[in-house]
DNA sequence: GTCTATAGCAGGATAGAC
DNA sequence: GTCTATCCTGCTATAGAC
């Protein structure tokens, strides 16, 4: 999954306090980074942050950062790739089962799944607010076909248009009790019980 | 609605070909700017666009833009400034209503007739590609407000967590007709009664 | 109304010291 | 692993000619 060819083993040389040395809490390095850049992708947006301001946020330098990340778009890929494997994994599994109301409910019980990760949640959102950026990322290609094909696997053309649409709008459930609705004070679990079911019932006949 | 203190009866001077001359299609400079920054924005994304780029397939220079709008902002407050009276006026109407299912379902049409609009789907989808960039733009800003306003009338915080979020994805299903489905082929019309028919079924009892 | 030219700045990324 | 310094590019916006 971490694919880090440079330092897969970082030498802990010099004396003087970094990034890496920070980790009092059990975070390397690479997660610190991972988490305010995340934030700050969420917050002002993928464009409008730069590494500066990540660098800054961290006590460090630019410079320090590309010992970590060969680019700014390689974060956002290592933030990615495990939630695109395991929803890959989903894909795979629904679509060798029949088409039929128990897969769908299912699917969507599995892909409910995935945003149980701490920083699932995140991404999604992430992903949600910088759509026209993210498109031309890799990751983000990668992220939008999958949506695409879960939605496909939720209806087929054939079926009458408010059925597609109601049936898509599962995805968005899932998604939306992450961000749409910032505004209200409801915890985790509650938000997610309460999408899934939604969910649950936009798939049914 | 058109706030433009410099140029309210631009003067047809000189007799070269320039932005204004080519409206032999009947729209002004100012039209096809709007036209085509906003193609660009949803496309490109709002931050990757760049004025030159613009500029460029307008067949103009950077510097003709800014006779026309003051400020690249400027382009986006002139785009959604319509659609927020239009929604202000709808906004209007609903808070002095009961919260009644009925009064929902009437909202829900209302909103929807504000998609019926050229441009308003593609003001919404630019909208929710560059949602962290427009954010603090202003105009950005005044729609997310709208939005939020919209939901918090379809639902009060007393009632349960599924009940509150079936009903806001009633406005997502009004403007998914818009983006969501692009994969698909289906022409507005039945895209958009199908919306409606999904959106006014998730705002019932 | 549109042009050329440019100011002024910030971004991503690299080189090389320590 | 992190630093300083710097390159190069592209951006928004402005000045002033035509």
């Amino acid at each position: 999954m971490s694919q880090d060819p440079a330092h897969a083993s970082a030498p802990r040389s010099r004396h003087r306090i970094g990034l890496d040395d920070q980790a009092t809490d059990g975070q390397s390095a690479r997660t610190r980074i991972q988490d305010v850049a995340l934030q700050l992708f969420i917050e002002e947006g993928y464009d409008k942050t730069s590494l500066r301001e990540i660098a800054e946020k961290l006590g460090v330098t630019k410079a320090a950062l590309y010992y970590h990340f060969p680019t700014k778009e390689a974060i956002v890929a290592s933030l990615t790739e495990d939630r695109v494997v395991a929803v890959a994994k989903i894909l795979e599994w629904a679509n060798a089962q029949p088409r039929t109301e128990q897969t769908r409910q299912e699917l969507i019980r599995r892909y409910a799944e995935t945003m149980r990760g701490p920083r699932s949640g995140q991404i999604i959102r992430f992903f949600e607010r910088n759509q026209a950026t993210v498109k031309d990322l890799g990751a983000g290609e990668a992220m939008r076909k999958q949506m695409v094909e879960v939605m496909n696997l939720l209806s087929t053309k054939t079926e009458p248009y408010d059925v597609q649409l109601r049936r898509s709008l599962a995805i968005f459930a899932i998604h939306a009790s992450w961000f749409a609705m910032r505004e209200r004070e409801w915890n985790e679990e509650e938000g997610q019980a309460a999408a899934l079911k939604v969910a649950i019932d936009l798939v049914a006949d």
